[in-house]
Formats: structure tokens, C-alpha cells, sequence
DNA sequence: TATTGTTATACTCTATAACTATA
DNA sequence: TATAGTTATAGAGTATAACAATA
């Protein structure tokens, strides 16, 4: 097997669109989009600071305002001051975000269980072995 | 191992989000967008009609007619009327197009294959023998 | 002076609804 | 009447620049 890393990039380049396409199509329509769930998902353990999710996030400071001001605005985050630093700004999930974090999430997935469900078990064991490989793009 | 699609689904999803999220952190201020390239590159094989396109980028045809009138624009891609049918518009790559597309892919492209040289031989041949396999979500 | 966050403005991507032209 | 595409309008997501408040 060539074992080249640019030429992986390239397939892995081309599924990764292909799956994204995938999971876009079939999951337009849903009441959370991508991103609010993405934000909701980085509260789950605790609240955090403006900044920190931004960064997670890959986005800038007023694009996590804008996306906060609206996750607020429908109930399902709430905004807090800490306590040391009279700058920063916590936000952390209400008991509705809760929820509807739980639900989206369900939503999503359920839609790639089945492609799964449809696959071989030897497919899905090379899927299962690849994910901590993957998971090792972000921190080389 | 656990073979349950439903578990597989969950954690593909978050590698996913994962990796999405990296790529934008390092392809943000490209000339070109994602989405842009992709069109552009479902154009390489042949010129394809609106209608293809929208379809096949999983968008409704409004948006696919906003995205080809800025390419044009640019000069990347040209309209054409089908002979056959003259309802039918098609859309072709221009030279320029051509050329940007192998710019933004190898930009996209180099980023991650940076990452990929940076994981070992057995990392690499896990990713490398899951792609098929992911492939194969699209038509389960 | 540096950091945290917001406001103002603009561009891309997306959708639905209403429209034109052709079959 | 049905199909291919466009125009009009709206909302989400993103960015940069300018600002306020606090350290």
C-alpha cells in the first residue's frame, strides 16, 4: 500500500466533503442548525468564557456574541459574570438547552446510525479503527 | 469490540465536527471558499447543467444560481444554453477556473497532508484502509 | 497599555416564494 | 400543466474595524 501523505490528504479531502454533504442534506430542517448544537455541546461539562468558545470554536469574538445573543435570546443559554475579573462573561446551558442539546444530538446521529447499521461489520470495524488516528489530526 | 452503529455514529460524529472545525481554522482567508471549490470541482470532469449541480451539492437551485453568478463574475466558470433543450443552462470551467481549482485544492490539500506526515505509518494505514468503508455511507 | 466583550457593517451561503421561458 | 432557471427577500454564519469597560 503507498504510504504518501499527500496523496491520503487528497481521499481523505474528497470523503470528508462527501460525508459533510451527506449529513448536510439530511439533516436540513432541524430546529438547532450545526453550530448551535456545536456551542450547546461545548457547555455540557460546565459553563465557559466568550473567549473560550470562540477559540474552540475556531471563530472570532463577535461571531460568538452573535451566535450566544440568539442561543439566549430562545432560552437556551444564559450569560454570567465572573466573579475575579468583572470582564469576562460566562455563559452556561439553561435546563432547556439541556435538552434540546440531547434532542438535536439524538436527531443528528440518528441519521448516520443507520448508514452504519448498513454497513458490514468488518466496514465498521475499519471505520471504529481509524477514529483514534483521526483524532490525532488535531494535535500531531 | 463493540459493534453497535449507533455508539460507531456518535463518536464518527465527533471526530467529524472535529476535523471539520480544523480545517476551517486553517483554510479561513483563502481566496476561494470551500463551497466555491467544490463547485468548481464538480465542474472538472465536464460542464454540468444547474440543475446537476444544485443536486449534487445537496442545495435547492436558487442557491446554486447566487454561487454560479459570483464564479462567473470572477471569470472561473461560463454559462452555456443546452442545444437540445433551451430551458437548460449549463456551466463549464473557464482556463482561469482551471487553474484556481489546482491552486485551492493543493492550498486546502497541503494542510492536511501536513498533518498526516506527522502521524506514524500505522496511523496512517488505519485512515487509509477506513476510507472505502466511509465511502460507503453515502450508498448504504 | 492590554484584555474582554460588544456594536456596526459587510459578505457568503442558504432557504422559500413568486416569476419567466420553454416543453 | 410541468420543468429549468432566475429574481426577490430573509436568516444564519462569518469577518474586520471601532468602541466601551476593566485590568
Amino acid at each position: 500500500m503507498n504510504d504518501d501523505p499527500a496523496e491520503l490528504a487528497v481521499e481523505f479531502n474528497r470523503r470528508l466533503r462527501e460525508v459533510v454533504l451527506l449529513v448536510r442534506q439530511a439533516t436540513t430542517g432541524l430546529p438547532l442548525t450545526a453550530q448551535q448544537l456545536s456551542v450547546l455541546g461545548s457547555l455540557e461539562s460546565g459553563p465557559r468564557r466568550m473567549s473560550d468558545l470562540a477559540a474552540e470554536h475556531g471563530v472570532r469574538q463577535p461571531t460568538m456574541t452573535v451566535q450566544v445573543n440568539r442561543l439566549e435570546e430562545a432560552g437556551l443559554v444564559s450569560r454570567g459574570r465572573d466573579a475575579d475579573d468583572a470582564r469576562v462573561v460566562t455563559v452556561a446551558l439553561t435546563d432547556e438547552g439541556c435538552r434540546d442539546l440531547a434532542h438535536g444530538r439524538r436527531a443528528r446521529t440518528a441519521f448516520l446510525a443507520e448508514r452504519f447499521a448498513a454497513l458490514t461489520p468488518d466496514e465498521r470495524a475499519a471505520i471504529a479503527a481509524a477514529l483514534p488516528a483521526i483524532g490525532r489530526l488535531r494535535a500531531p
